[in-house]
DNA sequence: ATAAAATAATAAGAAAAACTTATTACAAGC
DNA sequence: GCTTGTAATAAGTTTTTCTTATTATTTTAT
């Protein structure tokens, strides 16, 4: 007794069922009768027991009867896994984790989900945000699919694709003396008291590098560096998206010569591809972000 | 996207897991690693969709990690479903429906049951009798698979073979002029009183059917030709096996010059195969009447 | 009952599929 | 950089599956 059904001829026998014949169910199937003929024949030597009645208008044999309903179910549970899978191929089903720098969170995701769920109503989505050295811990670990950062040290497991610059200025208070520049060189801000902070080694290899020397203040939450600027006393360098959320009475002003930015890119681990779940939401970000820029 | 998996394609994917790789897992089926590679391939290629990373010593991708259990589910029916069948072919599970006439039911079925409950335990069977008009049409209609009477017309719709002879004898009370009789023939019933009975028409094309025409009493239930009978005044003609579960005070004389004998036969739907348990039903009746012959 | 029509089984060969051996390409490890 | 282990590719073979043609059987109609 041979182990092993193959679906085609399980179908055969449902449609010889169906359509009460040989004939036309081959008609319907678009073969042959022999076809139907030589395939039952071959599943019933392959059961070790006939399924049809010799001669018979395809009525089944008692073992035929046994065996019907099974094959119904058998190719039943075939039919919906290949719907699922179709389903997750169309973005009709699936569920995609993110991380992003929390400026990203912020500035553009908000509309990336918006848009993402739009278009995609079967889809679900799950967003966090860290700091860049979390992001690509959760993408190395697979706890996301993919996250959206700047990347400090290119890692040998992970890709990076950049897709947005972001610009590093000075920020301050509206009262500091450097408040009312519209625009700032480096060398403008020697002599000022600067607070460093996680973004700053950003400037370790430019022009900045002997302001970040001279520093002596280090806070790494923003909560505390805008505390500390609001007392009119320091600034501070961010990138322009990390600026973003911050207090009204805070000024932001590019530096120019040279302009030194923060390339923000997708992260994803090296090698593996991405969800076609989770490729909707790059697509969706990418055209967010073209968006932004453009208009 | 071509719909329809082919199952053997779906094993390769879940060998290369559990084996790690596509070597391996090409040795444990049997087969050539390029087959696997192959085979896995063209599913992919299927779906639409990639289920390995490239060069990744068997690594899933999303995609891949979303299949694998759909796959292990849709194989797990298939092996299901082939165990099963298996099991009804061999006999490790079914149930039988089983129609005789009430003579074969009490003389033989309990021993059958018997012999066949020992031999197939995971078997069940249904038991139920009745007339021959009624076995037969409960064969005719499948609510039973097989039947065991005599068959008086023989219907074209319906197969029967022979497995026992019952030869017709008087029946009458131990007082009755017959009584004491070793054996009988036809023409010592003259002007004797008969009593008809459903058996009776046995006799129609026999040296009996003057006696049957002379007759003036007819009845249907054995109890109450029993009653009748104990009166002294009459007689009966029953086949051996249906007079067998009769009173003490009834005697049962064989009639010869000629023998008249009632046929009883396994009653099948013609060109309807017989399920394999209830084959084994069938084989074990045989055997047990094969026995009480010989024995 | 016989002839005609319809249906499935069989035979033989063609097409398609699946598999094999041999080779190449790629990555990881020494 | 070379070796080693792994998978991909190429080419050809075997096996499977299908088709056309024919035969056998049963059903239907006359």
């Amino acid at each position: 007794m041979n182990k092993g059904l193959k679906l085609q001829q399980l179908r055969y026998v449902l449609a010889v069922l169906d359509e009460g014949g040989f004939k036309p169910a081959a008609k319907r199937l678009h073969r042959t009768q022999p076809a139907l003929s030589l395939g039952i024949r071959e599943l019933e030597e392959s059961l070790g027991a006939v399924l049809f009645e010799k001669q018979g208008a395809g009525r089944l044999t008692p073992f035929g009867e046994v065996c019907v309903p099974r094959f119904r179910e058998l190719l039943g549970v075939h039919d919906r896994v290949v719907k699922d899978l179709d389903d997750v191929i169309n973005r009709r089903s699936g569920r995609v984790e993110v991380v992003t720098a929390p400026s990203i969170a912020r500035r553009y995701m908000p509309s990336v989900l918006n848009d993402f769920l739009r278009k995609y109503p079967a889809l679900e989505i799950g967003l966090h945000d860290g700091p860049a050295d979390v992001v690509a811990d959760m993408v190395r670990t697979g706890e996301v699919e993919f996250g959206v950062s700047a990347l400090w040290a290119d890692a040998e497991d992970l890709e990076f694709e950049p897709i947005l610059e972001d610009a590093v200025g000075v920020v301050c208070h509206q009262t500091h003396s450097l408040a009312d520049a519209n625009s700032l060189r480096w060398q403008d801000l020697i002599g000022q008291t600067m607070i460093r902070n996680g973004t700053s080694r950003l400037l370790e290899a430019t022009p900045a590098r002997d302001l970040l020397a001279e520093s002596r203040i280090y806070i790494s939450e923003m909560i505390s560096i805008v505390a500390m600027l609001e007392t009119g006393t320091a600034y501070t360098t961010l990138p322009r998206l990390a600026f973003e959320d911050s207090v009204s009475t805070l000024r932001f002003i590019p530096i120019k010569n040279p302009t030194v930015t923060r390339v923000i890119g997708i992260i994803t681990r090296r090698g593996v591809t991405v969800s076609p779940a989770a490729q909707t939401v790059i697509e969706v970000l990418r055209d967010t972000i073209t968006d932004e820029a453009s208009g």
